[in-house]
DNA sequence: ATTATCTATAGATCTATAGATAATGC
DNA sequence: ATTATCTATAGATCTATAGATAATGC
């Protein structure tokens, strides 16, 4: 016991064990005592690879993101309503709870600590947030954009509604702001319907709100169908290598 | 200068003082030093007033929320659809962007801060952000549900589509997430069009996300109507006494 | 010989209290 | 006489560094 670990092991040893401190308390909050308590070293490590707490807490962008390699799986598919409707399904789940949790990591990063950093980020400088959207969420964007044109060109969108874009965006707002709104373990919102509903709920707001048609809706919207999809990509993450 | 307050008039003040503190820099950020600052009395004052930093934060509460008797203007309102248009759309634009500023009150509690605060909020037990929501959401909902029926009545908006409430969230939710992701100077979010259409881009998305038909929509909103429906409300909301 | 790691501690800061002083109301 | 307010300071805690020790790689 007492490993020696190379630099850069100890050093995203160190940045893995602050995540959950920072999250839990901010920036503020944590100290660096139980910032190297959590990682089993001594305080005095910490500043030998780093050279302050600030310096950690901004080097948290460059760690903990779990970035998954969804782009193969969802990605691939073709552009049209159908996965449009898959993708925002997709979307507002992962963003609401995150993706599922794997109990033989232990201290891992989990949903509820990112959901955490990002709300802390928001009342600070953003710059944790920038750092997580452009990996995390950019890359969807321009797919998101052929799925909105081919649904268009299918009769199953208001062409002229609102911009795409915003389409996109206020999609991922509904998801992060139901997440973020319900992060207090004492339920603040009560939303006079079950739990279990609010993905469905929040979903179809969503996809009317972009402009899909009603005809549209009930053609490709299944509930369903979407949890089975869901399911399957959840579990094709699961046995997937993080990186 | 240093006027001697009763008890109660500097408790007060002592909390209106805090509360950009509290707001900017978060519960642990805050210190009682810059409070006591901030209140221009000294530290030992604010433990003659309060048992302790914990109670200063935990009371801004009672004091932090500047009421405005809007149901008068616009709850006296006739239940109908253009209502419920009027009532989302203003609804939105004052989470978003809050109130207009009055310049007469300088050390007023601004909209910036009761969206940190609440933002702090949902990151810690959200005592808070229920107490807010209680004082200054939850009397809408009634006079909301009733504009739903009505525009249900009259053919205006979707009967089976989500439920009544998670109408009314959603929308909120809207204005929650747009405005709680711009807090940040220096932009996060990329919409890819003019910030000056954020309100006008939300609300669309909204009005068709809980349900309202393409016809009503149409016949009902009218953007730079709402916007002197708006001022004018907001007009009203300048020559009232703040309670 | 180099690099990782620790123990011990300095110096700053933060919350809170003790005890004294000044203003108000009877 | 009571209540508001201040100055001064204790005690705890927090960030960061100095200097010593132990493990690794050549």
């Amino acid at each position: 016991m007492g490993k020696r670990l190379t630099g850069e092991e100890r050093r995203n040893a160190i940045l893995r064990a602050a995540v959950p401190i920072f999250a839990r308390k901010g920036f503020n909050g944590a100290t660096t005592k139980e910032i190297a308590a959590a990682a089993r070293v001594s305080e005095a490590l910490l500043y030998k690879h780093f050279p302050g707490k600030e310096t950690i807490y901004s080097e948290l962008g460059t760690i903990a993101v779990r970035k998954h390699d969804i782009a193969q799986g969802v990605g691939a598919m073709q552009p049209c309503t159908q996965t449009l409707v898959s993708v925002v399904y997709f979307l507002v789940a992962m963003i609401y709870q995150g993706p599922p949790e794997s109990d033989d990591d232990q201290d891992e990063i989990t949903h509820d600590h990112m959901h955490r950093l990002m709300a802390n980020s928001f009342l600070e400088d953003g710059a944790f947030a920038r750092i997580f959207l452009q990996r995390n969420i950019k890359h969807w964007e321009s797919f998101f954009q052929r799925c909105i044109e081919a649904a268009v060109d299918a009769g199953d969108m208001l062409e002229d509604w609102i911009h795409p874009r915003a389409r996109w965006w206020f999609a991922h707002h509904i998801g992060v702001a139901i997440g973020y709104l319900n992060l207090p373990e004492e339920q603040v919102i009560h939303y006079g319907f079950p739990r279990e509903q609010l993905l469905d709920q929040a979903v179809r707001f969503a996809l009317r709100g972009m402009g899909l048609t009603d005809e549209a809706i009930a053609r490709y919207y299944h509930i369903e169908e979407l949890e089975r999809f869901l399911a399957g990509v959840f579990d094709s993450l699961l046995n997937q290598p993080t990186s």
